[in-house]
DNA sequence: CACGAGATACGATTAGATTCGTAACTTAAC
DNA sequence: GTTAAGTTACGAATCTAATCGTATCTCGTG
């Protein structure tokens, strides 16, 4: 019995490369390697390999019409964003994303991300 | 060299002996082991080991006097929650915390939850 | 149609996490 | 002081992630 695949969360390569193609969209590896070689000394074939088993988990699409296959993150940013955000509730918050909230708060230094929630918050009182 | 084992993060089989450390207090590996076993079939000695590696690592400290050491967390919850969310948000985030309390409260479905987020922003006020 | 550049596929290696069996040790009680 | 129960220590096996070298394939160009 193989396990199901789909749903998977990325591990952390995984999710540096997903980041990559949320910001330039469908790309080859040889582009998606560029982007990444910019911070990080990563061999090419590396990328492609990631890239290959992410396909096999479905954490990305590809197409193969032509000969530089073409890969998608397959989920969306904030799809992903908040199925991390679900993983981390539950194994570090014990389930309660209220708590996780007022940490990430709490931890704000900066004074700009304070506004910026407060304005959140009051667009959601409507 | 040896890198330096203090202020890693913790491993999912870590972290789950370190909530019930949170939980419980001070506690020996029986202990330990009786409350993980309530959820999971894990054995003895793995938890023993798991403690025995995040002792290596600093993740929690020990009281040898007695034949069944004691073990407690080395760290707070409060500054591992903090960690683990400084991580999350540099790797999925951009680096921001207001993003990922903006995705956090949108994904909540509990209204019991966004009030309590309500009334802490309103403490913030003063 | 042969060749070379550039692409994918494959397999091996390394490192870390996780698991647990077995050996060795400690101590209380007889 | 021997034993039995309970404990720690050690090391091996397994699994996954990550990395990259090498082989193979593909196709445009001459």
């Amino acid at each position: 019995m193989t396990r199901d695949k789909s749903g998977t969360k990325p591990t952390e390569a995984e999710l540096t490369l997903l980041n990559v193609l949320w910001r330039m969209g469908p790309a080859t590896v040889r582009q998606v390697h560029e982007v990444v070689s910019e911070t990080q000394k990563t061999g090419y074939t590396t990328v492609l390999k990631i890239l290959q088993i992410m396909h096999d988990k479905s954490l990305v699409i590809r197409d193969e019409t032509n000969r530089a296959h073409v890969y998608a993150a397959a989920n969306s940013e904030m799809h992903t964003q908040s199925s991390l955000l679900k993983d981390l509730v539950m194994k570090a918050f014990g389930g309660s994303t209220s708590k996780l909230v007022m940490r990430a708060i709490g931890d704000s230094t900066s004074q700009e991300e304070i506004e910026d929630i407060k304005q959140l918050l009051n667009k959601l009182e409507n």
